[in-house]
DNA sequence: AGTTTTTTATGTTTTACAGCACAAAGATAC
DNA sequence: GTATCTTTGTGCTGTAAAACATAAAAAACT
């Protein structure tokens, strides 16, 4: 069972500057389910009703295109609020988020969330913040994804990867394993190329792979593969 | 000359929800200028130091990626703020900004821009609405531009065209005089092919051509394509 | 344990699109 | 008014990556 007073204070900024009375209000109407591996947490179409706030786990944020092939347009990593954008842009979700692994989610009614926004400038200024640095990784990513060849894709997944998430102690191992599929949905391309092309990597000993884990071997080669596109 | 008291009235948002002393402050620190067709406005790397507001004209938001190829990422219309998302990131610029005709831009340092936004709720909802905005259609830019073939980005892109800039009385023929290169920038593809796929759309009579002046004839058969990919 | 389903792997074929090359037409400069 | 530069237009060639086809391996289910 999980304790939403412990949850509390493990919400960015919110912990910090709301006041006593807005603390309470949230423990009061927040919720906290967990949720299974590949479980889905929204969808595309889904009317969004409240803040989310990924407390353990994984998740993926991605879109479905032609053909039903899926484009992963961001990541959450532990603790980072996410699923707000459409509410903040009074739409309807144009993406859906699933857990990369068991994860953990704490949600707070969009409404409240926007009163304690406007009462709480601090709070506002946080989650333009957020806004505006996702806006500008969407555009980079816009850009790497339609002009970089394959490879170029790929070893900028596998750094994306180990930016977003981070390593084992070792440094070289990445903490989240990726299908090779996930992989394909990062890097817009197909599931075969994605293996295919991770087989070239495993070959010219820039990475090892060990089923779903990958290790990099030598990353100034594939910030080199991902600059030259 | 430009008068800046006229000015103010149509800065939007602002000019509905700022106290007396905050306009002129605003009016105070606030500068306008004309930029030429093509001229640019900022470039990838510079210090974000105001924030920008498109007084008439046409702007076009665009990075430059491997080869020199440069994508157009977003358009601005007349009368609308931009340039703000790196300062808010607390960023340098990630994208450059041109004018696509003769244009004018007023200019509110962003020092100033941030005291508003503390004071003003209703300022600060504003941007955040239209940061969320600007994240989803980014998203969405990102799985059509990698997923859609030649065919639907084209058509795509003068779907969108006709979306942000709007068309003469006849309710078909685009207000904005693209190149043949800013047709392919804005659809992810080379000059010659902007040049080939348009000229089947001639072909096909879902467009005409008159130089750079666009006319759309069959705009449902243009959004099937583009659908479709 | 055995059966089915999913994931990974690899080879082959096809094609969409980039990359030239070149020419004509327009625009700009001198 | 001629020369130069830029933009537009078309044809041809090469190739990167998708599409398709199997098959082995791993995982999930009974």
């Amino acid at each position: 069972m999980i304790k939403k007073e412990d949850v509390f204070g493990k919400l960015p900024e919110m912990s910090r500057v709301l006041t006593i009375e807005d603390r309470e209000q949230v423990l009061d109407e927040m919720k906290v389910r967990a949720y299974r591996k590949n479980e889905p947490i929204y969808s595309e179409g889904d009317v969004p009703s409240h803040l989310l706030c990924l407390l353990s786990g994984k998740v993926k944020i991605y879109k479905d295109g032609v053909g039903g092939r899926a484009q992963i347009v961001r990541v959450i990593n532990a603790v980072e609020y996410f699923g707000y954008r459409a509410a903040f842009a009074e739409e309807n979700y144009v993406t859906a988020a699933a857990a990369f692994e068991p994860s953990v989610i704490a949600s707070i009614p969009i409404g409240l969330v926007r009163q304690l926004i406007t009462r709480n400038p601090q709070l506002a200024w946080f989650f333009m913040h957020r806004l505006a640095v996702a806006l500008g990784r969407s555009d980079a990513r816009t850009v790497n994804l339609t002009q970089k060849h394959i490879r170029g894709r790929l070893a900028e997944s596998i750094l994306f990867l180990k930016e977003s998430y981070g390593t084992d102690e070792d440094g070289m191992t990445l903490t989240v394993y990726p299908s090779r599929e996930d992989m394909a949905n990062l890097s817009n391309m197909t599931t075969s190329n994605a293996i295919r092309t991770l087989s070239a990597f495993v070959q010219e000993e820039l990475i090892t792979l060990d089923g779903r884990k990958i290790k990099i071997l030598d990353e100034p080669a594939l910030q080199k593969i991902s600059r030259m596109g």
